[in-house]
DNA sequence: TTAGCACATTAGAATCCGCGAATATTCGTG
DNA sequence: CACGAATATTCGCGGATTCTAATGTGCTAA
Protein backbone atom coordinates (compact mmCIF):
# COMPACT_ATOMS: atom_id res chain seq x y z
CA UNK A 1 0.00 0.00 0.00
CA UNK A 2 2.55 2.24 0.70
CA UNK A 3 6.57 1.82 1.36
CA UNK A 4 8.12 3.66 4.18
CA UNK A 5 11.23 5.10 2.73
CA UNK A 6 12.99 7.01 5.52
CA UNK A 7 12.17 6.09 9.30
CA UNK A 8 13.67 9.76 10.53
CA UNK A 9 10.93 11.03 7.42
CA UNK A 10 8.04 9.06 8.81
CA UNK A 11 8.36 10.08 12.35
CA UNK A 12 8.36 13.75 10.85
CA UNK A 13 5.15 13.00 9.16
CA UNK A 14 3.63 11.33 12.07
CA UNK A 15 4.67 14.28 14.04
CA UNK A 16 2.93 16.40 11.37
CA UNK A 17 -0.19 15.07 11.93
CA UNK A 18 -0.66 15.12 15.88
CA UNK A 19 0.32 18.97 15.10
CA UNK A 20 -2.63 18.99 12.34
CA UNK A 21 -4.80 18.34 15.28
CA UNK A 22 -4.04 21.19 17.36
CA UNK A 23 -4.56 23.59 13.75
CA UNK A 24 -8.19 24.00 13.94
CA UNK A 25 -9.61 26.41 16.70
CA UNK A 26 -12.86 23.93 17.51
CA UNK A 27 -10.12 21.49 17.98
CA UNK A 28 -7.75 23.44 20.01
CA UNK A 29 -11.28 24.61 22.15
CA UNK A 30 -11.99 20.85 22.73
CA UNK A 31 -8.70 19.58 23.57
CA UNK A 32 -8.71 22.33 25.95
CA UNK A 33 -12.20 21.84 27.42
CA UNK A 34 -11.08 17.99 28.27
CA UNK A 35 -8.03 19.11 30.61
CA UNK A 36 -9.73 18.69 33.51
CA UNK A 37 -11.22 15.56 32.56
CA UNK A 38 -12.90 13.54 30.09
CA UNK A 39 -16.73 14.48 28.66
CA UNK A 40 -19.24 13.48 26.33
CA UNK A 41 -19.70 14.43 22.94
CA UNK A 42 -22.69 16.33 23.69
CA UNK A 43 -20.93 18.35 26.50
CA UNK A 44 -18.21 19.03 24.73
CA UNK A 45 -20.63 20.51 21.30
CA UNK A 46 -22.37 22.31 23.81
CA UNK A 47 -19.26 23.91 25.55
CA UNK A 48 -17.62 24.76 22.21
CA UNK A 49 -20.73 25.80 20.71
CA UNK A 50 -20.95 23.73 17.23
CA UNK A 51 -23.42 21.09 16.35
CA UNK A 52 -23.02 17.55 17.60
CA UNK A 53 -22.19 16.39 14.10
CA UNK A 54 -19.72 18.62 14.07
CA UNK A 55 -17.86 17.90 16.77
CA UNK A 56 -18.10 14.39 16.26
CA UNK A 57 -16.05 15.03 13.01
CA UNK A 58 -13.22 17.00 14.95
CA UNK A 59 -13.48 14.41 18.06
CA UNK A 60 -12.59 11.82 15.15
CA UNK A 61 -9.61 13.56 13.78
CA UNK A 62 -8.14 13.95 17.27
CA UNK A 63 -8.61 10.09 18.01
CA UNK A 64 -7.36 9.25 14.43
CA UNK A 65 -4.12 11.12 14.86
CA UNK A 66 -3.95 9.69 18.75
CA UNK A 67 -4.45 12.78 20.45
CA UNK A 68 -7.46 10.99 22.52
CA UNK A 69 -9.09 8.35 23.72
CA UNK A 70 -12.66 7.00 24.29
CA UNK A 71 -14.62 5.07 26.61
CA UNK A 72 -17.91 3.86 26.44
CA UNK A 73 -20.53 3.85 29.19
CA UNK A 74 -24.39 3.19 28.19
CA UNK A 75 -25.46 5.43 25.59
CA UNK A 76 -22.82 8.14 25.83
CA UNK A 77 -18.83 8.07 24.83
CA UNK A 78 -16.75 9.79 26.90
CA UNK A 79 -13.51 11.56 25.14
CA UNK A 80 -10.45 12.28 27.16
CA UNK A 81 -6.86 13.23 26.88
CA UNK A 82 -4.02 10.60 25.22
CA UNK A 83 -1.34 12.13 26.52
CA UNK A 84 -0.59 15.34 29.11
CA UNK A 85 2.01 16.70 27.12
CA UNK A 86 -0.34 17.93 24.31
CA UNK A 87 -2.29 20.04 27.00
CA UNK A 88 1.62 21.55 27.84
CA UNK A 89 2.36 21.83 24.10
CA UNK A 90 -0.82 23.97 23.42
CA UNK A 91 -0.21 26.38 26.60
CA UNK A 92 3.59 26.24 25.65
CA UNK A 93 2.21 27.85 21.80
CA UNK A 94 -0.32 30.30 23.97
CA UNK A 95 2.37 31.71 25.29
CA UNK A 96 3.65 32.38 22.37
CA UNK A 97 0.90 33.93 21.21
CA UNK A 98 0.72 35.78 24.70
CA UNK A 99 3.84 37.30 24.04
CA UNK A 100 3.73 38.28 20.43
CA UNK A 101 0.27 39.88 20.90
CA UNK A 102 1.61 41.63 24.50
CA UNK A 103 4.44 42.96 22.22
CA UNK A 104 2.09 44.18 19.40
CA UNK A 105 -0.06 45.98 21.89
CA UNK A 106 2.92 47.59 22.85
CA UNK A 107 4.10 48.98 19.51
CA UNK A 108 0.75 50.51 19.09
CA UNK A 109 0.62 52.14 22.12
CA UNK A 110 3.84 53.81 22.66
CA UNK A 111 4.63 54.54 19.38
CA UNK A 112 6.81 57.21 20.65
CA UNK B 1 -12.66 43.26 6.30
CA UNK B 2 -13.32 40.51 9.37
CA UNK B 3 -15.24 41.99 12.57
CA UNK B 4 -13.63 39.82 15.81
CA UNK B 5 -16.32 38.20 17.31
CA UNK B 6 -15.02 36.97 20.71
CA UNK B 7 -11.38 37.76 21.72
CA UNK B 8 -10.76 34.36 23.14
CA UNK B 9 -12.13 32.61 19.68
CA UNK B 10 -9.69 35.25 17.96
CA UNK B 11 -6.27 33.62 20.45
CA UNK B 12 -7.52 29.87 19.34
CA UNK B 13 -7.61 31.33 15.97
CA UNK B 14 -4.39 32.40 15.78
CA UNK B 15 -3.40 29.58 18.11
CA UNK B 16 -4.26 27.37 15.51
CA UNK B 17 -2.47 29.22 12.84
CA UNK B 18 0.65 28.73 14.85
CA UNK B 19 0.34 25.12 15.11
CA UNK B 20 -0.48 24.98 11.24
CA UNK B 21 3.27 25.75 10.67
CA UNK B 22 3.84 22.65 12.76
CA UNK B 23 1.58 20.59 10.65
CA UNK B 24 3.71 19.66 8.24
CA UNK B 25 6.20 17.20 7.72
CA UNK B 26 9.26 19.42 5.36
CA UNK B 27 8.22 22.50 8.03
CA UNK B 28 8.56 20.41 11.07
CA UNK B 29 12.05 19.35 9.47
CA UNK B 30 12.89 23.22 8.27
CA UNK B 31 12.23 24.14 12.17
CA UNK B 32 14.49 21.49 13.77
CA UNK B 33 17.10 22.35 11.48
CA UNK B 34 16.94 25.64 13.37
CA UNK B 35 17.18 24.67 16.34
CA UNK B 36 20.97 25.26 17.01
CA UNK B 37 21.14 28.67 15.23
CA UNK B 38 20.17 30.91 11.41
CA UNK B 39 20.67 29.34 8.25
CA UNK B 40 19.83 30.78 4.25
CA UNK B 41 16.90 29.46 2.47
CA UNK B 42 19.62 27.24 0.31
CA UNK B 43 20.99 26.28 3.34
CA UNK B 44 17.88 24.94 4.78
CA UNK B 45 16.46 23.35 1.28
CA UNK B 46 19.83 21.39 1.07
CA UNK B 47 19.42 20.13 4.22
CA UNK B 48 15.51 19.58 4.45
CA UNK B 49 15.84 18.00 0.52
CA UNK B 50 13.22 19.96 -1.24
CA UNK B 51 13.92 22.55 -4.02
CA UNK B 52 14.69 26.53 -3.02
CA UNK B 53 10.95 27.41 -4.19
CA UNK B 54 9.20 25.11 -2.16
CA UNK B 55 11.31 25.75 0.79
CA UNK B 56 10.82 29.49 0.44
CA UNK B 57 6.79 28.98 0.29
CA UNK B 58 7.48 27.42 3.55
CA UNK B 59 9.33 29.77 5.17
CA UNK B 60 7.08 32.10 4.36
CA UNK B 61 4.60 30.73 5.75
CA UNK B 62 6.48 30.09 9.01
CA UNK B 63 7.30 33.58 8.93
CA UNK B 64 3.45 34.86 8.22
CA UNK B 65 2.15 32.85 11.71
CA UNK B 66 5.21 34.30 13.50
CA UNK B 67 7.81 30.86 14.25
CA UNK B 68 10.31 32.72 12.28
CA UNK B 69 12.56 35.74 11.76
CA UNK B 70 14.21 36.81 8.94
CA UNK B 71 17.58 39.04 8.87
CA UNK B 72 19.34 40.20 5.66
CA UNK B 73 22.82 39.50 4.92
CA UNK B 74 23.93 40.82 1.64
CA UNK B 75 22.01 38.61 -0.92
CA UNK B 76 21.15 35.94 1.93
CA UNK B 77 18.16 35.83 3.93
CA UNK B 78 19.28 34.54 7.35
CA UNK B 79 16.08 32.35 9.24
CA UNK B 80 16.41 31.81 12.63
CA UNK B 81 13.70 30.36 15.56
CA UNK B 82 11.31 33.27 16.58
CA UNK B 83 10.76 31.60 20.24
CA UNK B 84 12.49 28.70 21.37
CA UNK B 85 9.18 27.49 23.38
CA UNK B 86 8.64 26.21 19.89
CA UNK B 87 10.77 24.20 19.61
CA UNK B 88 9.83 22.38 23.16
CA UNK B 89 6.73 22.08 21.73
CA UNK B 90 7.76 20.03 19.04
CA UNK B 91 10.17 18.02 21.38
CA UNK B 92 7.06 17.34 23.52
CA UNK B 93 4.47 16.03 20.46
CA UNK B 94 7.88 14.08 19.07
CA UNK B 95 7.99 12.79 22.72
CA UNK B 96 4.08 11.79 22.78
CA UNK B 97 5.09 9.92 18.96
CA UNK B 98 8.01 8.46 20.43
CA UNK B 99 5.90 6.63 23.21
CA UNK B 100 3.12 5.93 21.10
CA UNK B 101 5.45 3.96 18.71
CA UNK B 102 7.12 2.01 21.60
CA UNK B 103 3.57 0.75 22.64
CA UNK B 104 2.80 0.14 19.34
CA UNK B 105 5.88 -2.31 18.72
CA UNK B 106 5.49 -3.74 22.30
CA UNK B 107 1.87 -5.05 21.35
CA UNK B 108 3.53 -6.26 18.01
CA UNK B 109 6.27 -8.00 19.34
CA UNK B 110 4.75 -9.59 22.55
CA UNK B 111 1.37 -10.56 21.34
CA UNK B 112 1.30 -13.09 24.09
C1' DT C 1 -39.96 -5.20 19.54
C1' DT C 2 -40.48 -0.29 19.28
C1' DA C 3 -39.16 4.38 20.64
C1' DG C 4 -35.76 7.52 21.64
C1' DC C 5 -31.48 9.34 22.85
C1' DA C 6 -26.28 9.61 21.89
C1' DC C 7 -23.19 9.38 18.60
C1' DA C 8 -21.08 8.30 13.94
C1' DT C 9 -20.95 8.44 9.11
C1' DT C 10 -21.93 9.96 4.47
C1' DA C 11 -22.55 13.13 0.63
C1' DG C 12 -21.73 17.20 -1.59
C1' DA C 13 -20.33 22.03 -2.18
C1' DA C 14 -17.08 25.52 -1.03
C1' DT C 15 -12.73 26.46 0.27
C1' DC C 16 -7.96 25.75 1.27
C1' DC C 17 -3.20 23.51 0.58
C1' DG C 18 1.01 21.95 -1.65
C1' DC C 19 3.62 21.32 -5.48
C1' DG C 20 6.36 22.38 -9.83
C1' DA C 21 7.26 25.66 -13.37
C1' DA C 22 7.93 29.98 -14.67
C1' DT C 23 8.70 34.71 -13.55
C1' DA C 24 9.93 38.62 -10.54
C1' DT C 25 12.63 41.01 -7.06
C1' DT C 26 16.70 42.32 -4.53
C1' DC C 27 21.46 42.69 -3.78
C1' DG C 28 26.49 42.78 -4.81
C1' DT C 29 30.02 43.23 -8.27
C1' DG C 30 32.28 44.74 -12.25
C1' DC D 1 24.03 49.95 -16.16
C1' DA D 2 24.28 44.85 -16.93
C1' DC D 3 24.79 40.52 -14.95
C1' DG D 4 24.61 36.59 -11.71
C1' DA D 5 23.33 34.78 -7.32
C1' DA D 6 19.86 34.39 -3.63
C1' DT D 7 15.32 34.60 -2.62
C1' DA D 8 10.33 35.58 -3.42
C1' DT D 9 6.05 35.41 -5.87
C1' DT D 10 2.55 33.92 -9.08
C1' DC D 11 -0.18 30.52 -11.57
C1' DG D 12 -2.67 26.46 -12.11
C1' DC D 13 -3.86 21.89 -11.08
C1' DG D 14 -4.85 17.88 -8.09
C1' DG D 15 -5.92 16.69 -3.69
C1' DA D 16 -7.26 17.53 1.08
C1' DT D 17 -10.39 20.09 4.68
C1' DT D 18 -14.52 21.78 6.54
C1' DC D 19 -19.06 22.65 6.92
C1' DT D 20 -24.26 21.42 6.78
C1' DA D 21 -27.92 18.26 6.13
C1' DA D 22 -29.36 13.79 6.05
C1' DT D 23 -28.96 9.15 7.31
C1' DG D 24 -27.04 5.14 9.94
C1' DT D 25 -25.78 2.65 14.24
C1' DG D 26 -25.83 1.26 19.03
C1' DC D 27 -27.54 1.34 23.48
C1' DT D 28 -31.47 1.51 26.99
C1' DA D 29 -35.91 1.25 28.61
C1' DA D 30 -40.70 0.16 28.40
Amino acid sequence: MHEIADPEEELYRLQADFCKGMAHSTRIHLLRSLKQGEKTVNELARLVGVTQANASQHLAILRQFGLLNTRRDGSSIYYSISDHRIIEACELVRGCIGERLRKEQMVLKVPL
